[in-house]
RNA sequence: GGGAGCAUAGCUCAGUUGGUUUAGAGCAUCUGCCUUACAAGCAGAGGGUCCGCGGUUCGAACCCGUGUGCUCCCACCA
């Protein structure tokens, strides 16, 4: 029994509500999901980073997806939304290595199961924060199911996939070159390499020519060499060492005579041959350029075409290597100033210039990534990148925003390159691959399969196996999420992944369409023959209210958990999602979570009033002229006891406001079934928001709302009440703990808001629904009147009206009268002198008051409204004279302008003689 | 260099296949109210060359062209 009898609180209190909520529907075990005969409605979480907090970015996609849930679990769906984490391979894993080392402990002197048991250590401790961020924000995920992306099943799953793809020859081991992290000592895929605009150094240095009989073994020396040089450019004078060559164009003039010479490399003076490529550009720089194979991809190319050597000057931690000979063991930056300096000092430096250039960083350590050749492992993906392409091109995936990110998508997939899969860490799944001694290797699932395979290929006996050292890249992992949480890979064909796959709706940022949601895509079509979503949603980027990207540089960043305690999970969810327009970035500000917290405040306002109406009610007739009613249904059995059903609508005398609200709501649950369609929630908060505020708040209860001290109309009550329900079921999916509350506060209720089963809206009534604007605009027509001529609001008026439908009036005069606080109203046919006029359509509003009337500031508007009307009348008139108009436009159109202009003709009638009556 | 998107009130955005009187909303602003649910509130109001130019059309915020300005994605020019 959830019936508080206690008073109820100046202002709401979130901070108890919330959390009592969130733990009954837990005990009741609301979020969990079986499969059963209804169709299922799924969602994968993105999973966050196990030792991640929930950032801004989080809580709009978490909101977003528990709405969808919410709203689908009250729709008649077997819910299902699936939370978890990944184990974010190198994120982790440099949180860890920070952490020991602040305990003075080196990774390296570490072994591999020492660290890794620091690691699981590290995501026991702080895993779990991610979890309890998704509970306060309400989110409605089925714990049971809770999914790490390296929960035993998972591990095995990932490496069931690779052993697959390198059995279909879909994966291969090779050197090539590829991103180096060098502080995190790893290689990365080309999506975890971030490109920025810097402002770098144009080296111009000199080569000189090497003596014609003396290309190998000779020192250089500036006395004894010719005077002649080359001038190469360069923004990495740091990698002179590891040149092998230089390359101009064939076709340049400027270097024919130095076909079959060499140049000596700089301060170490090492001959080069200068060779000929067409890839050089003639007008850029000198026309000549410095071949660097083992660290420029460009290079790298070139070399491999001419046979180039590849002298590696790094080593993995972006120090110089032995390789290099001068400044080894140096920083690649440190260098660099050193080298430019004695190029320098020997005046070898032409000249250096400012140069606006990319480039690469590490998506995660924020270091320059260095190309570098090294033996890694690759998935081949142009194979498995057609059905995804397809797949969304036939539009069996749909991406909304729709366009805006479908040309991307299928941008990346035509040009997808390989991807790079291993990476040099310890954190994640270890690389399924077995060697000898030799770098003989096998990949199989485990250490006895490999030596199993290994004795079979290569006919041997016993040999020493030693496991691949590298771990998968995390999106490797990642990428089967929507299949392994329901255990799709690791246990094919089970009842979970028959029911909950496909998913319904993959609800993410745009940010990682490459990393995460075309290789899902990929999988999926690969694993299952079947898309992995129907859907996918992409929110935008969530930034501060100047447009900058949030981050903890700027401290821009808010902290979740504090502005839930400051405004409430609902205000929190509320203001998001209000300032967030479909797929567009949302500009962050905590105005709008005030706004949140008001909408709260005013619910439990209109709560506030509606119990002061209960406790008014005991002294009412109502019973008995209920059960008089009643008695009159045909229905009506009294020995069940119960309320038979039928509509309190009919039980009622006319009662327009009931009548209006009725259909609004109709109306409005309508709008927004529609929008939910097209995933324009925002759109749709704004509606029930509205409806809320100024329809029910302003409009219907004020129009309800019985004279001080006397009690309401029972049966008004009761219809209230039920409206009360039927909005805040609209509103749950966004603000579910308010709205479950108010709920059980608003009548003695066991069952629960969360899962309360939407109807389906009635058409609504045209004509109510018109009737009632009109009202509404007559009574804020007539307040406006009231205001500018300083009607004070105690003041009673007298109102009269002129019109031609006198009942269309007398419906709704009770609510008018008491509106506008008018003591009488009154039907008139001849205009009454001294009064104020309105006229709204058609009908003339005149207003009688003991105020002095102002007559000029009641001129000033009439012909203020006046001369607008004549204007739209000529353009009017225009349009109709207009030939070509008649003949083209649609006979609907047509009639329409008439009727304007009739309309028009008839409002200046009674404008001017309501201006010849002052 | 290639591609995509955007430009409407001070701010953030709606505006459905071109036609509903004077282009809408929220926030902000202004005026008047401590009115017996709510000042975290109530009642009102003001505010726009729909980025510029040209075209199609009887009719354009909407369609076409063009210019300008932003944003994002992709790409190996030293």
């Amino acid at each position: 029994n959830f019936f508080y009898h206690m008073e109820l609180s100046k202002n709401y209190s979130p901070a108890e509500i919330e959390s009592k909520w969130y733990e009954h529907w837990m005990q009741k075990g609301y979020f969990k999901s079986e499969p059963d005969k209804r169709d299922p409605f799924t969602v994968v979480i993105p999973p966050p980073n196990v030792t991640g907090v929930l950032h801004m970015g989080h809580t709009l996609n978490e909101t977003v997806q528990d709405i969808l849930i919410r709203k689908a679990r009250m729709s008649g769906y077997n819910a299902c939304w699936v939370p978890g984490s990944d184990h974010a391979s190198i994120a982790t894993e440099a949180k860890v290595v920070a952490m020991l080392k602040e305990k003075g402990i080196d990774k390296n002197k570490l072994s591999r199961e020492e660290f890794l048991k620091y690691a699981f250590e590290w995501k026991e401790k702080y895993g779990d924060i991610i979890y309890s961020q998704l509970k306060k924000l309400g989110c409605s995920v089925d714990w049971d199911r809770t999914t790490f992306t390296m929960d035993d099943h998972y591990y095995k799953a990932v490496i069931k996939v690779f052993v697959d793809l390198y059995n279909k020859e879909l994966i291969y081991r090779g050197a090539r070159m590829i991103n180096w992290d060098t502080a995190a000592k790893t290689a990365l895929s080309d999506e975890e390499v971030e490109y920025k605009e810097v402002t770098g150094k144009l080296y111009y240095i000199k080569y000189f020519i090497a003596e014609e009989n003396s290309i190998r073994h000779t020192t250089y020396s500036p006395q004894n060499s010719t005077p002649d040089y080359i001038v190469i450019a360069t923004q990495r004078p740091e990698t002179i060492m590891g040149d092998t060559a230089v390359c101009a164009n064939p076709e340049d003039e400027r270097y024919q005579k130095l076909k079959g010479k060499s140049v000596l490399v700089p301060l170490i003076n090492k001959s080069v041959p200068i060779i000929f490529d067409e890839y050089v550009d003639k007008d850029f720089g000198t026309g000549i350029l410095k071949i660097t194979p083992a660290h420029d991809i460009n290079d790298y190319n070139i070399g491999l075409k001419h046979n180039l050597a590849i002298v590696d000057t790094l080593n993995e931690d972006g120090t110089l290597s032995e390789a290099a000979k001068i400044h080894v063991g140096e920083d690649r930056f440190v260098a660099r100033k050193k080298i430019v300096e004695e190029l320098k000092e020997k005046g070898l430096l032409v000249k250096e210039e400012e140069y606006q250039t990319r480039l690469g960083y590490s998506q995660r350590t924020d270091s320059v990534v260095e190309p570098r050749i090294s033996t890694q492992w690759f998935v081949k993906m142009k194979e498995l990148a057609l059905p995804a392409l397809q797949s969304v091109i036939d539009g069996e995936i749909k991406i909304h925003p729709e366009g805006k990110f479908t040309a991307t998508y299928k941008y990346w997939l035509e040009n997808v390159k390989d991807w790079c899969i291993s990476r040099q860490l310890w954190w994640g799944q270890q690389i399924p691959a077995w060697y000898d001694e030799d770098g003989k290797f096998v990949v199989a699932e485990n250490e006895e399969k490999a030596k199993e395979i290994f004795n079979n290929q290569y006919s041997t006996i016993n040999v020493q196996l030693k496991q691949d050292e590298d771990v998968l890249d995390t999106w490797f992992s990642s990428w089967l999420w929507p299949m392994e949480v329901f255990k799709g890979i690791s246990n094919p064909d089970n009842d979970d992944i028959n029911y909950y796959y496909p998913t319904s709706v993959l609800v993410t940022g745009q940010d990682i369409i490459f990393f995460w949601v075309a290789r899902m895509i990929m999988a999926g079509m690969e694993y299952k023959k079947e898309k992995p979503f129907s859907d996918v949603y992409f929110t935008g980027m969530v930034r501060d209210k100047q447009g900058r990207k949030m981050s903890k540089s700027l401290g821009n960043s808010p902290d979740l958990l504090d502005l839930i305690d400051k405004y409430g999970a609902d205000a929190v969810r509320f203001g998001i999602m209000i300032s967030s327009p479909a797929g567009n970035d949302l500009l962050f500000d905590e105005a709008s979570l005030e706004q949140g917290r008001n909408f709260n405040n005013k619910l439990w306002n209109a709560l506030k009033l509606i119990k002061l109406w209960e406790a008014k009610q005991s002294e009412s007739d109502l019973p008995e002229r209920m059960q008089a009613m009643m008695m009159s249904q045909v229905n009506f059995n009294p020995e069940m006891g119960t309320m038979p059903l039928v509509p309190i609508g009919l039980l009622i005398e006319e009662n327009f406001a009931i009548d209006w609200f009725k259909n609004r709501l109709s109306e409005v649950q309508l709008e927004v079934d529609n929008l939910y369609k097209q995933f324009k929630l925002s759109e749709a908060l704004k509606i029930i928001y509205s409806l809320i505020w100024d329809d029910f708040c302003s409009w219907y209860l004020e129009w309800i709302k019985p004279d001080f001290e006397k009690p309401i109309d029972e049966i008004v009550y009761h219809k209230t009440l039920t409206f009360f329900e039927q909005i805040m079921q609209l509103l749950h999916p966004f603000m579910p703990f308010i709205t479950e509350e108010i709920y059980h506060l608003l009548r003695d209720r066991e069952e629960d808001l969360i899962i309360q089963q939407f109807e389906k809206p009635e058409k609504p009534d045209r004509k109510i629904l018109e009737q009632g604007n009109t009202l509404k605009e007559v009574i804020t027509s007539i307040r406006d009147v009231r205001n500018k001529n300083q009607i004070k609001p105690k003041e009673k008026i007298k109102l009269h009206i002129q019109t031609e439908h006198e009942g269309y009036f007398s419906d709704i005069q009770d609510i008018l009268s008491k509106q506008v606080n008018a003591e009488s109203i009154s039907y008139i046919e001849d205009t009454i002198d001294n009064c104020l006029s309105v006229i709204v359509n058609k009908d003339k509003f005149l207003i009688q008051s003991e105020n002095p009337i102002n007559t000029g500031i009641q001129k000033e508007q009439l012909q203020k409204d006046l001369e607008h009307l004549r204007k739209f009348l000529s353009s009017v008139e225009k349009k109709l004279s207009n030939t070509n108009f008649v003949q083209n436009a649609k006979k609907d159109v047509i009639k329409l302008e008439k009727k304007k202009k009739e309309d028009a003709e008839t409002k200046i009638k009674i404008i001017e003689e309501s201006l010849s009556t002052i």
